[in-house]
DNA sequence: AAGACGAAAGTGGTTGA
DNA sequence: TCAACAACTTTCGTCTT
């Protein structure tokens, strides 16, 4: 008896880790990254190898310090895949002669260009992997243009005041996607995001809250009414259902029993509810099943609405 | 047989000392 | 850093359709 359990969880986690209708052929490596990619679909296969290409090479004395991998090894796309010609330290030409004073500054203010456009080519480095990781996200998440250009514009910003320093740069894009998910009322859960990301959801949390906090971005708070059209859709409900579950939304708000929950929750049950009215029935599971919680969630949520907003159910 | 319901114990995240 | 806490999940027994 408990064995089938054991059983039944272990086939359950498996199929969370991996698609299995990913067919081989599709397979396909990324030795940038590291990952083996589904290619009809996106998603990452396998994560943890490791990249046999050169570690990036530290500019400034912070870096060195740090000597962070941010990124893939050095490519031909690179401007100068790193051999340009330093300007060095002797004030001296090329006969090893002594450079006159004037001769002097001006190489001094060569040096000093060097190194300014070494540190911008950085950055730009580290901006062109992001952008790579977020049109990624953006197309398996289905983001659209808005929503993408709102976390490009969050990231720079993060990039700006280095708060990307010390973290992953798939973490800290992730976690602007969720800002802008936010932002621009897509629903998009964290769980999500975290789900199609090589960080952990924990991380990315983490950065979230560093987005918010630094960039002192206000977020509006979640509003279940946002889940409602993506939800019903999922199930194949009609317009009407809709319209009911946001003006339950709408009750549900107004009598203040919407504060701290679980804004999928809430949107869940006033699907559910909607539907009982409508008499377009699905069960709780199916419900549950689309807003990513447990039947009991929606059955909590749902008796607290009814309760509250005196609502008439068909057959109580 | 499947769905709905609810109690009880467990989990992960937040908050405040 | 730790404990208290609220919300949510898991699990399971029971009732209803």
């Amino acid at each position: 008896m408990s064995k089938e359990f054991e059983q039944k969880g272990e086939k359950k986690s498996e199929e969370l880790l991996f698609s299995s209708s990913c067919p081989p052929e599709d397979i396909v490596f990324d030795a940038e990254r590291g990952e083996y990619i589904c290619a009809s679909t996106g998603e990452v296969l396998e994560s943890r190898l490791v990249s046999q290409g050169p570690e990036w090479r530290a500019f400034t004395p912070e870096e060195k310090e740090k000597r962070s991998r941010v990124g893939g090894p050095l490519s031909p796309t690179v401007h100068d895949r790193g051999l340009a010609t330093v300007i060095d330290w002797r004030d001296r030409d090329a006969s090893g002669k002594k450079l006159e004073p004037k001769k002097r500054l001006e190489f001094l203010r060569y040096r000093k260009w060097q190194i300014r456009s070494r540190i911008q080519s950085s950055y730009d480095r580290n901006l062109a992997q992001a952008m790579n990781e977020l049109e990624k996200i953006s197309n398996i998440l289905r983001l659209n243009k808005a929503v993408k250009e709102e976390a490009a514009i969050i990231y720079r910003k993060a990039v700006e005041r280095g708060l990307v320093r010390g973290r992953s740069i798939e973490s800290v894009v992730a976690a602007a996607v969720y800002v802008a998910c936010r932002l621009k009322h897509f629903p998009r859960t964290l769980d999500e995001i975290a789900y199609y990301t090589k960080a952990n959801r924990k991380e990315i949390a983490r950065c979230y809250r560093l987005l918010v906090r630094e960039l002192q971005i206000k977020v509006p708070l979640a509003n279940p009414i946002d889940y409602i059209s993506r939800m019903a859709s999922l199930l194949d409900l009609s317009g009407k259902v809709m319209k009911t579950a946001a003006e339950i939304l709408q009750k549900a708000r107004e009598k203040a029993i919407t504060a701290g929950k679980d804004p999928a929750g809430l949107a869940a049950a006033a699907i559910y509810i909607a539907t009982l009215l409508e008499g377009e029935k699905k069960t709780q599971k199916e419900i549950a099943a689309v807003a990513g919680v447990t039947e009991v969630t929606v059955r909590n949520r749902y008796k607290e609405i009814v309760s509250q907003l005196k609502l008439d159910i068909p057959g109580e």
